[in-house]
DNA sequence: TGAATGACTTCGG
DNA sequence: CCCGAAGCCATTC
């Protein structure tokens, strides 16, 4: 593996982007790779980042805000528990307030 | 090389 | 927003 982990590299930098106490979804990531069909592979992309601390995954949802990946997270509450910790309400998994808290990779911080 | 998998998205009902 | 099915892309075996 590793012919170029430019996929992964851009889909870390991204997530790393994410401000403190807000979410985004992988479909936007993926949108902005530029490749929004390859939105399982942003998934895919932090899976493999799980093992990096520096890439705060729990602030990715799906686009429903639901914390699909947390089955993957250390800890089912690992991820929930992030969250929270951060002042996102989450609520069966779900951000409650996601549409307020969602964050565009495109947009500037 | 081909088939299977997946932390998704979109469409139709 | 719930359910089922199809599509897409990269990685893995």
């Amino acid at each position: 593996m590793k012919k170029e982990d430019n996929f992964f590299e851009r889909a870390y930098e991204v997530a790393r982007r994410i401000p403190y106490g807000r979410v985004t979804t992988y479909g936007a990531i993926a949108n902005y790779l530029g490749a929004k069909k390859s939105a399982r592979m942003v998934g895919w992309a932090m899976n493999a980042s799980s093992k990096d601390e520096t890439v705060p995954a729990h602030r990715v949802v799906n686009r429903l805000g639901v914390l699909t990946g947390k089955f993957h997270f250390n800890g089912i509450n690992l991820m929930q528990q992030l969250l929270e910790e951060e002042g996102i309400e989450v609520l069966e998994s779900k951000v409650v307030k996601f549409k307020s808290l969602f964050w565009d990779p495109s947009s500037k911080i």
